[in-house]
DNA sequence: ATTATAACCGAACATCTGTTCTATGTCAAG
DNA sequence: CTTGACATAGAACAGATGTTCGGTTATAAT
């Protein structure tokens, strides 16, 4: 059966890509089979999900099964979008926003008490930013300036990705456990022994037991505000 | 039946439009009535209707009739939200982001031949990041070294707000006219001249006529990923 | 004590929604 | 001509989802 009312599929699907984007942007959901369907002219509801099928194959969108509007676009979808409508910016979809607990503050000198790591605030950080999209990111808010000579500032807002292990000379935020403190610095792993690295020529390292520390989360992403 | 879970009424319907808030930034939809009422603690879906209700009736939320995943909050909601919980920064709206012009980079060196500041792709921020609204804003991609006493590194996310006066020591896009280049410097009125100065001391510091320079922008935000 | 109200529960119901199944029609290749 | 692939329809199905109904419980007021 070609008889494709008039398109190429893969004209189709650009369409049915642009129907799902826009109908997701104006109306805050996304559009139902039926709904999809009725707006390319399609009479049944499983010719619909034929298409869907496909550009799930294709990794253009992506949708929970059998649940009710979940179908979104994807990354290569959103750029699928843009390569053919050139002359218009490529608008972000609904969802490229990551919320990120917000924390408090982590001291990027010598290790302070700080509250356990709990809190309701969250910051909207765009994934572009970022590079990726990632779950088990907070945020923290530096005071100090030992890690001055990595580019990391008093008042630096710095995104961490939970994780209980880094490599030798990334950054990231630790938990000394019998000080129950916590700190911001270079991590250097030296058999039984951490050594704790200020980036800052005019402060000591701190050495503790590999066994005394908790690894919180490696930094990745600094924003700092200047106005 | 005044068993509240050991929430007032008015602080549960509170912590319902959060969660309807957050849950749709999280997932780029809205959550069923189950969803919420397991959240809430609820144990039955008619508990949790009972309370949308309520809140629809406040004008709080809206939601279509029959139709799946249709909850959301209205502008009463949000302003709810941010208006009850002082304690917690304001979290800003899902349409409250600024889109940003990426121009392309910048070289924070020497000053080479850039493009006239024009391009079509834009970076979405928040504006909880910037501080402020801001009309007038783009980015640009820092390329050099010359700005690394200032925090500023090589492949830095900079953003600059447009304004042709910037302040002694501040840092800003300049524009060289009879060169035709821009760069990004520190910039000290010196008289009829302005020492552009850079934050490396292996780097000497450029002087120009203050007729032979624009300010294109002063940097305001600076975004580095080191993932 | 009674009464009224708000809050809460669970079951049932209606319909929405996604998915599967079966069948048909068209086209291209052999 | 046959065969296989692609596109399309409609019906049926299973489960998701919102809503209604009938009831219970706790509290405050009288």
């Amino acid at each position: 059966m070609k008889n494709n009312g008039g398109q190429e599929p893969k004209e189709r699907k650009l369409a049915m890509l642009r129907f799902i984007d826009r109908y997701r942007r104006e109306h805050g959901m996304s559009p139902t089979v039926r709904e999809i369907g009725e707006h390319l002219g399609l009479l049944s509801t499983s010719h619909c999900d034929y298409y869907l099928r496909k550009l799930e194959e294709e990794g253009l969108i992506e949708r929970q099964p059998k649940r009710a509007r979940t179908i979104r676009l994807t990354e290569a979808g959103l750029q699928a979008i843009g390569g053919v409508a050139q002359e218009s910016a490529p608008v972000p979809a609904m969802d490229e926003r990551v919320a990120v607990p917000f924390l408090g503050y982590i001291v990027a000198s010598e290790p302070l008490p700080v509250e356990p790591l709990v809190g309701d605030e969250t910051i909207e950080i765009n994934p572009a930013l970022l590079g990726t999209v990632d779950d088990g990111l907070f945020a923290l808010r530096v005071r100090g300036h030992s890690m001055i000579d990595a580019l990391i500032g008093d008042g630096d807002l710095v995104l961490f990705r939970h994780q209980e292990r880094v490599e030798n000379g990334e950054m990231a935020a630790v938990w000394i456990v019998d000080r129950q403190e916590t700190t911001l610095k270079r991590i250097y792993w030296e058999g039984e022994r951490v050594r704790l690295q200020p980036a800052n020529p005019t402060m000591a390292p701190i050495y503790e037991e590999a066994d005394n520390i908790r690894i919180q989360g490696k930094v990745v992403l600094v924003v700092r505000r200047l106005d």
